[in-house]
DNA sequence: GTGAAAGCGCTAACAT
DNA sequence: ATGTTAGCGCTTTCAC
């Protein structure tokens, strides 16, 4: 069916290696001789087949990437970043969304296999031993986002460290009695966040009452949901003592939050103080105080690294951490000076 | 370096054949032969190359998606829908997203190019002729997304009958003075409602002044940005009559102009209603009215018909066109029931 | 049900 | 600079 390049070795007159060479440029060609190709080319409207040349290479210029879920301004970003850079250097992007957790596996076998990417992104997602033993093993390039382990490259953002900033910033503010809303605690960055802000708290010697603690118990998305921080944010308010401020992990959860707060009549920042985790856009809009995580630099700092193991299988393992930069807004400065402005709207 | 299924058929006492076929199950193998061969293949740790076997069968259960960028609700949705059919029919999704507009021709072409992939989905991308013709000529397998051509299957929402509805919606709440914030004039969905919305405004015999009309001038995603909206809306207040109603062609560019309705002291839906498209996560949260697009399905139904066009390349062009949905929130409800909430905050 | 053998379309020594 | 040739690892007739 599909013009090849015996045809236009034919009708160029040359051979088949010279029109392979002219089209991959990697050995130089007489410039004749490249037109004659050229054109032949042109006359059949042939594309070199890139399976036959994946598989003549032995590799193609492909890398994956697994992600957990797509439904997420983090992951949508990361993967910008991720695609940004492989454009630039002539890869192509192959997504791996899982849509529930235990398709993850799956997901990442797939992607795995040999002849399908020379190498892959694995985002956010935990490192069992099994998994890392295989992958050792295999010495496939692979690189973690979000996420991290010992014997590989990786890039992530200090989550106990935000979590601490966190804490210390709303202590500053004067904030003594701490809500805290947490992802599924299989969500090991939001461990690890509350960690970080407990870790202050104690450092401050302020005490954190465990009935103002809400872990999510949702595995969809991790808990990571507006619903899911609305849901928590009623309940402590009907269950626990009343807070002064509260710490959700995320952005969305603290949304939610600051809805449920606005239900039930209370004012934000000054009956109680909200700060989240990420800075989505839609925090800049309602003013909500976060930790902004650097999304679209940890992917394209991520298919960096990736793209120089790929290069340079053998160079020795190298893992970024990023600092969470605390950006304070409406929702935590109680004495901003943007009195006549609802917070939900001021930027 | 890796082991083929040459290392496994001599383990096994079989020939090469055999494996293959106990691999890709499309032929019958005996029971206990299969099992040799699985168990040689655990061994010795094989997994078959993916490279090989898309050169061999001249197929790659592989498809593309092309979007004209990667920030923005409505492609994640549209994209987690294609991903999810895929990932039911054993396909893998290879993403080309164009940083830039004049980017999306070059995305185009490598994701068409033979051997990449069995098809492609192409969202948001008008047709032109040039690239028509040579698709047609090409036979590839193709379905639009969010875009409409005679030519070739494809799925899409009806704009204009979206645009009419917002336009009756409003003036059946008692709205006469119409404003206007527009996207790029490139964004033929932008064009579009537009169209649907001034028709309907004519059926109704009310006049739309022309001074409460912005388009944007801002190329950067077709000027769907809640930036872009915040602008119009300040220079539509500053400049024209005042307006007692507000269609933006997107829901990111409404949630600009609320923001700037509030700053300027306008309640919104009392001095100003307010109505979007797209339905994004924000709306339902801020209370924003709009026309629902159903985005995953989207993707979800144009990814079947790719599917089916690639088992049957011969069979009749098939368009769907969804309608949009009219959701009537508070920033267009002057008569709802929710004087004491927050419009930003009621859900 | 299984084996032999001829590709799939391109690349990369090696030779000239 | 160009041609020859042997793969790359798997699939798929066609016999048996």
């Amino acid at each position: 069916v599909s013009v090849t390049i015996y045809d236009i070795a034919e009708r160029a007159g040359v051979s088949i290696a010279t029109v392979s060479r002219a089209f991959s440029g990697r050995t130089p060609v007489a410039d004749p001789t490249r037109k004659r190709v050229m054109s032949a080319a042109r006359d059949l409207g042939y594309e070199p087949n890139v399976a036959a040349r994946n598989l003549a290479r032995q590799a193609t210029q492909v890398v994956g990437v697994v992600v957990p879920m797509l439904t997420s301004y983090f992951f949508m970003e990361v993967i910008r970043g991720i695609q940004d850079r492989l454009s630039e250097a002539g890869y192509d992007l192959l997504v791996y969304a899982a849509r529930t957790p235990d398709l993850v596996g799956r997901q990442f076998d797939r992607a795995l296999q040999p002849g399908r990417a020379d190498g892959v992104l694995l985002c956010s997602t935990p490192m069992t031993a099994e998994r890392a033993e295989r992958l050792r093993a295999s010495g496939y390039p692979v690189v973690l986002v979000d996420s991290d382990h010992a014997d590989f490259d990786s890039v992530s953002v200090d989550n106990a460290e935000g979590g601490c900033a966190a804490a210390r910033h709303l202590l500053a503010e004067g904030r003594r009695r701490f809500a805290l809303i947490l992802p599924h605690p299989e969500s090991v960055p939001g461990v690890e966040r509350r960690r970080g802000f407990e870790r202050a708290l104690a450092e401050a010697d302020v005490a954190l009452d465990p009935a103002l603690v809400s872990e999510s118990r949702d595995a969809e998305q991790h808990g990571y949901t507006r619903e899911g921080g609305y849901d928590a944010m009623r309940a402590l308010l009907s269950a626990g003592p009343m807070p002064d401020a509260v710490f959700a992990a995320s952005d969305v959860q603290a949304l939610g939050a600051l809805k449920a707060l606005r239900e039930a009549g209370l004012r934000c920042p000054e009956d109680v103080a909200v700060v989240g985790f990420d800075d989505i856009r839609t925090s800049a809009y309602v003013g909500l105080t976060t930790l902004s995580q650097p999304m679209y630099e940890m992917g394209r700092s991520g298919t960096e690294k990736l793209l120089c193991r790929i290069a340079e299988p053998s160079r020795p393992v190298s893992r970024t951490t990023f600092s969470a930069r605390l950006v304070v807004r409406e929702t935590s400065a109680a004495h901003t000076a943007t009195p006549a402005l609802d917070p939900l709207v001021a930027l």
